[in-house]
DNA sequence: GCCGAACCGTAACGTACGGTACGGTAGAAA
DNA sequence: TTTCTACCGTACCGTACGTTACGGTTCGGC
């Protein structure tokens, strides 16, 4: 009867949940080649129940990539005690994450399914990914740049190209990469080490002086600082 | 009879050519929703020669991509006569290059087709993207990388980091958001700002002395040069 | 002119799947 | 107990599309 409504944490039953939640299985598992009946069978519930609930197959898409979305919790960022070193940290924290979410199967399948649908315009699950995705990432991470540029840590124009500067240190190809059915094995020590390079290199372009915010203070913190903006 | 042979310039008769741009054309204006009849009904074929042709679906879909890929011929690198100056050059005009590509209408559509079905893995569609893609983009770059190391006018260590930074420095967001769908308007200007701030970054990260190569020489080709590490 | 190959146009088949209808059941309300 | 609601399971319908089959046409070779 309702059909097509905000999906979010508190608007749906356990029930619901546990429906979305099947979806979200067979999603990975199958690619795109989800089916309603398929759904019901998963879900042990009756394909008149996804209609009534989801409207239609693609209101369950829908509400699947939504309920994902919701799961994906940020941490505040902390405003307090920043200096160089805890700066270079949270940079580097927040590419961790950003990686492991990103080569995640779940953000693989959920970005497929979203690109494929973009294709044909008829649902917005672009957008949400698009929201949830790159966006979210966006709007989390730029206060902590300003408040590193507040602090004279940090020195750029525009946020919005220092962002997606450090977007491309971190992401480069291994996004794209994954999308198009890469085989790329990303251990755990592999993503720390991209998150470190990423940081420091983004410390090199972006930071306020090249000797001491990304060189000794910041980057010194596991291993070698860096020389000036060279790097490897 | 044949169905499913290496497509490329020279294996393919005129007449076939025309039907893989028809198919061509019918994927970029409709997304995935490409059906056999429409495909004949554009070429003005019947569907027993595209079957005959083509295999099935996916091979039709399989020589359309490979169709396009072979259409793009790359410039070779020139050896002789390397400075910073044309260094930095050829390092802008690749990205610019590589950017007006991407951003184009066929790029999005066959990296959406090819993601989609990489979901699935029934066909090869991924790996001959990623082929023609961004592994081509290595393939052609990274000579260029290490001729200039060579030459004493940058320095890294592993040329494929070098690489994926380049890409990432040039890429940023910008493909998966236009995957996702986004609006996002592109001039040629912008695209040449684009290309010239992630070459500026670009040295200023691999550039052999962090004062001459990057700064001075190549950077102030046209406007002004790089300040140490430090951009905008 | 005749033949066969290649091809066009279209009709037809099979099937998978989105969507609907309906009978049956459990539980809450009254 | 009755009744209403929400749900399950399943059978069913309509359609779109991949795939095949076939009659008719063009064209090069002899």
């Amino acid at each position: 009867m309702q059909g097509r409504v905000e999906v979010s944490d508190d608007t749906l039953t356990a029930r619901q949940k546990d429906v979305l939640d099947a979806a979200l299985g067979l999603l990975v598992e199958g690619g795109d080649a989800l089916t309603m009946t398929g759904v019901a069978r998963r879900a042990s519930c009756s394909k008149e129940t996804l209609y009534k609930w989801f409207g239609d197959r693609d209101g369950l898409l829908t509400a699947t990539v939504q309920w994902q979305a919701s799961k994906v919790r940020v941490a505040p960022v902390t405003r307090e005690g920043l200096n160089a070193k805890s700066l270079f940290t949270s940079l580097e924290g927040f590419a961790r994450d950003w990686l492991t979410v990103l080569s995640g199967e779940i953000s693989v399948t959920l970005n497929r399914i979203a690109i494929t649908h973009a294709a044909t315009g008829k649902s917005d699950l672009g957008a949400i990914v698009l929201t949830n995705g790159p966006f979210a990432m966006a709007r989390r991470l730029k206060p902590v740049l300003e408040i590193g540029r507040e602090a004279g840590l940090l020195s750029f124009k525009d946020t919005d190209e220092a962002f997606r500067t450090f977007f491309g240190l971190v992401v480069r190809d291994m996004q794209i990469r994954l999308l198009l059915g890469d085989r790329l094995e990303l251990t755990e020590a592999a993503i720390a080490r991209d998150a470190e390079r990423a940081t420091q290199q983004f410390f090199a372009l972006y930071g306020a002086t090249s000797e001491t915010a990304a060189g000794k203070d910041a980057g010194g913190n596991t291993r070698k600082g860096i020389p000036h903006a060279r790097l490897l």
